[in-house]
DNA sequence: TCAACGTGAGAAAACGTTTTCTCATCATTT
DNA sequence: AAATGATGAGAAAACGTTTTCTCACGTTGA
């Protein structure tokens, strides 16, 4: 018809073999009756001329294409990222590629590249964005394959995989409680954003009902104004700050160390995120919880393997635990 | 063979409209002869069951399979999400998706991963890294489809897409000299980066051959180290400090406030890299050269269309110009 | 010696498209 | 009225696999 390339295919093999590509189909898959020796032969032969078979061709047969879709808002790559690689890394093993699409919010966008991988017969999807109680502007319900939503939300009695925050803040305040810490606040992004709520809420259940919880933006700026606001009156200031995430927690850092707080002698900062380029760059360097996003990838590529291939998912919201990142901020692998 | 999907093919609209699969082929392509009547009666009906063509049987048939492979070793994305985002952008349109495969440096997972996209038959692979003067950890000449190399080394001969670093400088330079600046110092990362001496080059040319350039680390770090260096002697102090990528630029700023100096009326300060998580918090935000990576993204997808499409293009290295965003440590939207 | 059986290998169909060819049918021209 | 031409639509082949069927041949057992 078109342009015909000159890769080696089934035909070419079983030419230079001298039989049928049956037979050679079935040599290389180790099915069907032969004798041992034909097998070995044909096997040789395909090494030599480098035969790969076209995996458009068993697709189309299978009705599987080993590919699935990562549907993403998250320009910044700040979640999808990590997610990205945990999915690849699980997948890889299964010859399972994986596209990615970035949609910046526009459901039209977001349309054009569902509509491209379901004409591409990807396997399943996976949705994530950059917010847990946000969800992309595309309706993914009762598209004709399995989709995981992972860190977005999704519609109810689907598969929703994201990490738990309230576990996050525990791990936090345990910490700081291990290195002595008595007077401990949260500072931590808008009330507006789930994740937030449910960290503080977790965080007052395991410091006080009644313990600090100052609500501002995720910025370096909040975590700043947070420090002049508790170090600027005459209250009795904290000795132990776990911040919402790293940004604030950099602020925070930054803004003791100008007023000559030392941190970890004076203050303990505990951050969230684990995003290396600020934990790593804050003087001291930030102990964060880390959600375990290339995990939380890993699952997702896992489950939505096990939806492609029919086996039965237990659907709702399932939380993966996260992990504490320990470096200088907190202080004290020993006790202060 | 397998499990049959639920999905309307080709025969099933022939089956609805009464007409062969041929001729419904015909109609929806707007190809061959039939009454006008038929045609519009077959799209009707097409429309109505919600058929979309198996991309995955056109792909056999046209040895396309509308998909390329974006191969990056740049695990934290800080270059491959911008290049990734103008790729797919410019390719959506043509109704191209893309693989991304993360290899981390490991040339056995690089393997599998383009094995497994030839296999798939994508119709191009774009490879970049975090470095131009590195090359990716698996040779990728002499595959059976077309590579081009973008914000990476690629071998002779090959095409390669590289931001012009050379532009950046002067772009840089220029806006110094513009806001008045005399005295102008460049302090970059190491000179074992190509990008970093001819950045450097390129501002000696611009300001004087013996102009002062300082290498060190890409970090925040070295960005206060040199500021300490600078105003730590007894010599004359510059007024305008070029900085090789954000977070140096960000050292300095701070370092630079910490000793009362004021930027942008003491001193103008312009990074590089445009990372908006570093050039926007960055207080004041950073004036910085943008390296046009999302073009630069673009023009790579659209060049390995053409590739894929037998269209001739010019091999070799093709630098793209960059871009100055201004904010504010450089001063002056007008003349200080 | 003949039937039954096991073995090795090929033919053909299938997956879902597109395209080339062929062939009726009907209208126009001589 | 017969030959020519235009039109509309279908049959079949092709893309590269896998799998089911079929079949020839040789071996075993009675």
């Amino acid at each position: 018809m078109v342009a015909r390339s000159n890769r080696v295919t089934i035909h070419d093999v079983a030419k230079a073999a001298g039989v049928s590509v049956s037979t050679v189909s079935k040599a290389l898959n180790d099915t069907g009756r032969m004798a041992l020796e034909t097998r070995e032969k044909i096997k040789s032969i395909a090494a030599d001329v480098g035969f790969r078979p076209n995996a458009l061709a068993r697709s189309l047969l299978f009705n599987r294409s080993f590919t699935v879709g990562l549907l993403t808002n998250d320009t910044y790559g700040r979640f999808t990222l990590p997610l990205m690689s945990g999915i690849s890394e699980a997948l890889v093993d299964h010859g399972v590629s994986v596209f990615l699409c970035a949609i910046e919010d526009d459901p039209a966008l977001a349309k054009v590249h569902v509509d491209a991988m379901l004409d591409k017969q990807v396997d399943g999807i996976i949705a994530t964005g950059k917010r847990v109680d946000r969800s992309l502007p595309v309706d993914l319900a009762g598209l004709p394959v399995p989709v995981v939503y992972a860190f977005t939300e999704g519609v109810p009695g689907s598969v929703i995989l994201t990490a738990d925050d309230s576990d996050g803040a525990r791990l936090a305040v345990e910490r700081l409680r291990e290195v002595g810490r008595k007077s401990i606040v949260h500072v931590t992004g808008p009330d507006s954003f789930v994740s937030a709520v449910e960290r503080a809420d977790a965080f007052r259940q395991a410091v006080a009902p009644d313990a600090l919880v100052m609500h501002g933006t995720w910025t370096e700026a909040w975590g700043h104004e947070a420090v002049a606001i508790l170090w600027g009156g005459d209250n009795e200031t904290p000795d132990g700050i776990f911040c919402g995430n790293d940004q604030i927690a950099r602020g925070v850092v930054d803004a003791l160390r100008e007023r000559g707080v030392r941190v970890p002698e004076d203050v303990s900062i505990i951050g969230f995120d684990n995003w290396e380029i600020f934990a790593d760059q804050t003087r001291p360097a930030l102990t964060t919880v880390d959600m375990n996003l290339k995990e939380l990838g890993r699952t997702a590529g896992l489950t939505i393997l096990d939806l492609a291939e029919g086996r039965a998912v237990e659907a709702g919201l399932r939380k993966l635990p996260c992990k504490l990142v320990v470096r200088q901020s907190c202080g004290g692998d020993r006790k202060i």
